[in-house]
DNA sequence: ATGGTGGGTTCCCCA
């Protein structure tokens, strides 16, 4: 099962990048955030077309917004309001077999990584931490993906010292995220098939002058997975073409193939 | 130290 995830920056924006995804890299399953789309303007028909009839949607207006499609019949479908904000930010199914697939859209903290100023940055580090809570208690073997907004580790950014006081990779939101993953024993896959003493990035600023060339990303999407599913994933790979392609995303996709 | 770009039932907010 060959299964993405992708922050696309509006749905609407970015449907000749997915068709182009799709026909290049013929993944089974997208999970999709930032789609910025209520669910009755989903662009349901697009993707049946492309082959994802089965579809868990969950949007709203402007802002935020994740959809799970899948080529693959799934049998459940829920949302949970995280910080009960109303906010559209995470949609599960359930595969056959019994695994939940979570997709989350973690939010970004705004620009003062001080949670006494700043409520984007407080709303963001309670959200982890009710993940962390929510994950103690998860008995299901699970896979969660999606854009959390934190690159954890040293070489998840490009230069770790200059990033210190930088939103998404402080040493609160680091320490935050390292408690959630220790809290289910999640896996990182990512890191399985990149070491942690290498660079690893899925996000460049569309403020850069040349992405590319500069390099300067940052790690903020994710794929985990419960211990149960330790070693289930046999390839990964970010797909820095998609950030090349004309008007993209400032997200690549993030792809995994798992033997389920 | 600053400002840079992109999307949205857009003249401001969010990333």
């Amino acid at each position: 099962m060959r299964l993405v995830t992708w922050n696309i920056n509006s749905v609407r924006a970015r449907l000749s990048h997915i068709s182009k995804f799709v026909e290049d890299f013929a993944p089974d399953i997208l999970c999709l955030q930032e789609t910025k789309v209520m669910d009755d303007m989903f662009p349901r028909d697009f993707f049946a077309d492309l082959g994802f009839e089965h579809m868990a949607i969950k949007g709203q207006k402007s802002y935020h917004g994740v959809a799970t499609l899948s080529r693959v019949p799934f049998s459940d479908q829920w949302s949970r309001d995280w910080c009960e904000k109303g906010d559209a930010r995470h949609i599960a199914i359930k595969l056959d077999g019994g695994v939940d697939l979570h997709n989350f859209y973690v939010p970004a903290g705004g620009d003062e990584p001080d949670p006494e100023s700043n409520d984007k940055f407080a709303h963001k580090i309670q959200f982890v931490e009710e993940m962390t809570i929510w994950s103690e208690a998860l008995a299901t073997p699970s896979i969660l993906v999606g854009d959390l907004n934190i690159a954890p580790l040293e070489h998840d950014v490009w230069d770790s010292k200059k990033l210190k006081k930088v939103v998404s990779h402080t040493p609160l939101e680091r320490e935050a995220m390292m408690e959630l993953i220790k809290a289910h024993g999640w896996h990182d896959v990512m890191r399985e098939f990149v070491p942690a003493s290498e660079k690893l990035y899925s996000w460049w600023s569309y403020r850069a002058r040349d992405w590319r060339v500069a390099n300067k990303g940052r790690r903020l999407d994710h794929i985990w997975v419960s211990p149960e599913l330790g070693g289930k994933a046999k390839a990964m790979e970010v797909v820095l073409d998609a950030r090349g392609w004309e008007k993209p995303s400032d997200h690549a996709p993030v792809m995994i193939d798992f033997d389920l």
